[in-house]
RNA sequence: CGCGGGGUGGAGCAGUCCGGUAGCUCGUUGGGCUCAUAACCCAAAGGUCGCAGGUUCAAAUCCUGCCCCCGCUACCA
């Protein structure tokens, strides 16, 4: 066993009943970088994830579509495998609550909290909809109806096992009091101590009306309820309850969990609640993060907004879209997505710092001594980087340490500019043509290359394949242990290799373009997990060169005449067209108000696409598109001065 | 109603616990460089830190009151 110090860490195990979103992809990618972060400053490390996979929803929908919980469960547990593999995350076990190991672990949990005497049997009364054979909460139920069909409801009792945790609210008070850094951040360890002060009641812990579960040991007929199942995973998963000899003692209890703030209550009283029942110590720590929110609406299902990492990671790699979600949050307060914030943070941080830097410092090597990385110098222009990536060096650390990503790789990027300036404060490029400056020119190359191999290993746990990367054009390795601060990474007499831009420049007009047509036609299923995701792929590529005949013909221009025009409601931008295609009649919503009077526009014959997927603006459908020229922030349309009939085509 | 979070130059945010020159990124304007991915470097403009009182030598920061925005339904992080 390692002498160096261990880490625990947990990310809350994901629950099956439907597809990931960018929520479990954040806490993933965070606890990613912790991990990273850890071994890399001399840690054992031990990362688990996982799945949740029992309880009604499951059961239900296995049930509508004719096919066995664990097929249902099998396929979405896939899904999260492949989309961790595509994000190169490091988790050492992945745990399902459908295993073996995590049955045993239950069991014991359970024997251990009824053999304390916190657990006895009682009455779960709730709202139950016959015709869907579910309880429903409470406050779902509208008009006495169930949420879901419609049915009528009723107010039924079942036999259910509680646990006593009532008993524990004293207990956890005095921890909190003990250890005031149990709940993270400060903010939300109040908002436990109040919900805990405000009083406990005891907790069901068992359901007769559910089969797709654990056995209640000794308990026939009855199926351990949902929390007592899920959390005890952090356990399962070390081989708690296994017969043979486990890793519990080497690793339990754990340093930190990761979970976000909707299920930080679970974490922070009834976990602690049963571990003390059971006998075992409590984590160090529950960091309760916070929520990603879409153009600062809270992302749902029923509002369609919910952000979906495939799409970015497809454009952009996983590097870029992980370093986003570090970058962009301040860890544990709410953070909000847009398609252009995440544009401006690849585009300004990634493509013209980080690899741009790369990009000018390789090339600078390749030119100048014909792509062999100059030898250390006694100059003190090859020294001249060393306080700035100590700087940074330090302040990554305090930063890491505690959990601010976003001050981390602020601090990172704090390097990635000295060097910029360094360069142009040394200008390398001119040295080279003054053979009495040869020493400098050594020196000052290999102050660059020195430092952006220091960014590039402090970037390692937020982006571990582009810092790999960058190291390898340098012709060295990322180093594995960074605990203290070493200036001289650099490997001697390395060979470095140009290659291509790191992170291609996106075009901020084509991207919104392309996106926006690729996602409209692919609604529903998501695609298959991205190429691998080093070097990110050009986005930008499929904009550039020119285009071919055939492709151009795709385009299907017809002539049209305006049969009428409105204005559309709420809108001060938009008219609404009803146009003569010859064929057939069609409505296209337009931006031109501002440039034309709706009467002005009936009967004249224009140029639409045809064949454009239609739209909806302002709610209203738009199955086309006019053209016309761009002119002074003023569209002018294109019309035909003679009689064209309509549905001609344009070419 | 109540609870929680928030209101800081054009945009997005940090700073507020532990009062003391209001900071970062993007954008804008002017200049420089030409090694680099139209990139990089320098400079400038731009804020009564939601409002009103109070404490203090000093308040974005502490106290009081008020206004506005968001969340508070979910086995969705």
């Amino acid at each position: 066993m390692s002498d160096r110090p261990k880490f625990y860490l947990t990310t809350p195990i994901y629950y099956v009943n439907d597809e990931p979103h960018i929520g479990h992809t954040y806490t993933t990618v965070v606890a990613d970088a912790v991990a990273r972060y850890r071994r890399l400053t001399g840690f054992d490390v031990r990362f688990l994830t996982g799945t949740d996979e029992h309880g009604q929803k499951i059961e239900r929908a296995a049930k509508a579509q004719a096919v066995r919980p664990i097929e249902m469960a099998d396929r979405v547990v896939n899904r999260f495998l492949d989309l961790w593999k595509a994000l190169s995350i490091s988790h050492d076990d992945f745990i399902r609550t459908t295993e073996i190991r995590h049955r045993l672990g239950v069991e014991k949990l359970v024997r251990r909290m009824r053999d304390a005497g916190d657990v006895y049997l009682g009455a779960y009364e709730g709202m139950y909809c016959s015709g869907c054979e579910a309880f429903f909460p409470e406050s779902q139920i509208v008009d006495g109806k169930c949420p879901d069909q419609g049915h009528p409801v009723e107010r039924v009792s079942e036999a259910s096992y509680f646990f006593r945790l009532s008993r524990y609210a004293e207990p956890l008070l005095e921890h909190y009091r003990t250890h005031p850094g149990f709940v993270r951040p400060a903010s939300r360890f109040n908002e436990v101590k109040a919900f805990v002060e405000s009083g406990l009641r005891d907790l069901s812990i068992s359901r007769t009306s559910i089969t797709w579960g654990i056995p209640f040991p000794d308990a026939p007929g009855h199926v351990v309820y949902v929390w007592v199942d899920a959390l005890t995973n952090y356990l399962s998963a070390l081989g708690y309850g296994a017969r043979e000899g486990s890793a519990l003692g080497a690793w339990w209890p754990a340093q930190v969990h990761l979970v976000g703030k909707d299920i930080l209550r679970f974490h922070a009283v009834y976990w602690p609640a049963f571990l003390m029942s059971a006998g075992e110590p409590l984590p160090e720590c529950v960091y309760g993060h916070g929520w990603w929110l879409k153009d600062d609406a809270k992302m749902s299902k029923s509002l369609g907004n919910v952000v979906k990492a495939e799409p970015l990671l497809r454009d952009f790699g996983a590097d870029a879209l992980r370093y986003f979600l570090l970058r962009e949050m301040t860890f544990g307060l709410d953070g909000t997505y847009s398609d252009e914030q995440f544009l401006d943070r690849y585009n300004g941080d990634l493509a013209n710092d980080l690899g741009n830097l790369s990009s000018r410092i390789l090339t600078l090597i390749d030119t100048g001594f014909g792509g062999r990385l100059p030898e250390r110098s006694e100059l003190p222009e090859a020294a001249e980087l060393r306080p700035a990536a100590a700087r940074a060096h330090a302040a990554w650390r305090a930063a890491f340490d505690d959990y601010d990503f976003s001050n981390g790789l602020i601090a990172v990027w704090g390097l990635t500019g000295e060097t910029n300036r360094f360069l142009v404060r040394h200008a390398p490029w001119a040295l080279a043509s003054d053979p009495s400056q040869a020493g400098r020119h050594r020196a000052v190359l290999w102050g660059a290359a020195e430092a952006l191999l220091q960014a590039a290993s402090m970037a390692s746990p937020a982006m571990p394949t582009a810092a790999a990367e960058i190291a390898a054009r340098l012709g060295a390795d990322l180093p594995k242990d960074l605990s203290a601060f070493r200036w001289g990474l650099l490997p001697p007499a390395g060979r470095v290799e140009k290659r291509g831009p790191l992170f291609p420049r996106v075009d901020r007009n084509s991207y919104f373009k392309e996106t926006k047509t690729v996602e409209d036609a692919k609604p529903g299923p998501v695609p298959h997990p991205p190429a691998p995701p080093t070097p990110p792929a050009a986005a930008a590529e499929a904009g550039a060169g020119p285009l071919t005949l055939d492709e151009f013909m795709k385009t299907d221009l017809r002539v049209a005449l305006v049969i009428s025009a409105e204005r559309v409601e709420g809108a001060d931008k938009l008219l609404k067209l009803q146009v003569d295609l010859g064929a057939e009649r069609r409505q296209i919503v337009a931006g031109i108000a501002k440039a034309y009077a709706p009467e002005a526009l009936v009967g004249k014959r224009i140029v639409v696409v045809a064949n454009l997927k239609p739209a909806r603006l302002r709610g209203v459908e738009s199955q086309g598109m006019l053209l016309a020229a761009d002119f002074g922030g003023r569209p002018i349309i294109a019309v035909f001065e003679e009689d064209v009939p309509p549905g001609t085509r344009v070419r």
